[in-house]
DNA sequence: TTCATATTTCTATTATTCTAGAATTATAGA
DNA sequence: TCTATAATTCTAGAATAATAGAAATATGAA
């Protein structure tokens, strides 16, 4: 995850149609659905819902695979959880959001202070 | 922080200019920095860098304070890291991003698994 | 083959966003 | 009060994005 991948994620993610097939395709996990029950479901065109995942999939939250005459659409969990790290290691302070790895897990852990601790006057670090 | 919050706050960050301020800010942390500093750091015009301050303030991804002539910008880190937490709650998977509050540290803690866990054919959860 | 289904691509229209010049407002100091 | 500084608002042009109708492509089934 890199900088330009945030801004095309956080381009992707900040239309409401898209947040919502996003969201949409986070609860159908990793088996995902086809781009015909998620316009279904959430009542948009097949040519707009097609804009929208191709728009997401561009970003690289989504992935997609042809099976028949379908195409099956599914959340990208690892981009995600990468965005989410990268926000916290790279847009934030590490006394607000410290991230560590555990290793014996093999999680990434993330500690979120809920408030800003003050600061001394004329700090700039 | 709920869903209108997050998508005006993801089209802050969508933008590279405004990303830049923000992570400016971050840098300057909770002293902030006057709108001058900012456009003459990143080499922005004021005008231009007043439309992207006013953006972010308006996400609520930053707040401002006048000091004499000057208008102090800082991050909300707060705000910030409810983004985060909002992203991991609901545009995430439980087993993909948990969120616990430590009432012991007061702070939130989120595990990232680092992939996606294999899932059973059909499983829609 | 032919037909139906699933989805995408093409196209045009409308709406929104970005940029920066010019003018304006707010404050501090002489 | 007059001047300089810091920042914002006004404005308009250029660029980008969203929407959906119509046409095209890909697949499976009769």
């Amino acid at each position: 995850m890199n900088t330009e991948n945030a801004l095309s994620a956080f381009s992707a993610l900040s239309q409401e149609t898209r947040l919502r097939v996003f969201r949409l395709l986070v609860e159908y996990g990793a088996g995902g659905a086809p781009a015909g029950t998620l316009g279904e479901r959430l009542n948009i065109p097949a040519n707009t819902l097609s804009f929208h995942l191709s728009h997401l999939a561009r970003a690289g939250l989504v992935g997609s695979e042809r099976r028949g005459r379908s195409i099956i659409y599914r959340a990208d969990f690892g981009f995600f959880t990468g965005l989410i790290r990268f926000m916290a290691e790279n847009c934030c302070r590490s006394d607000v959001a410290s991230v560590r790895d555990d290793s014996q897990s093999g999680c990434a852990v993330i500690e979120l202070a809920n408030c800003c601790p003050p600061i001394l006057q004329g700090d700039r670090t």
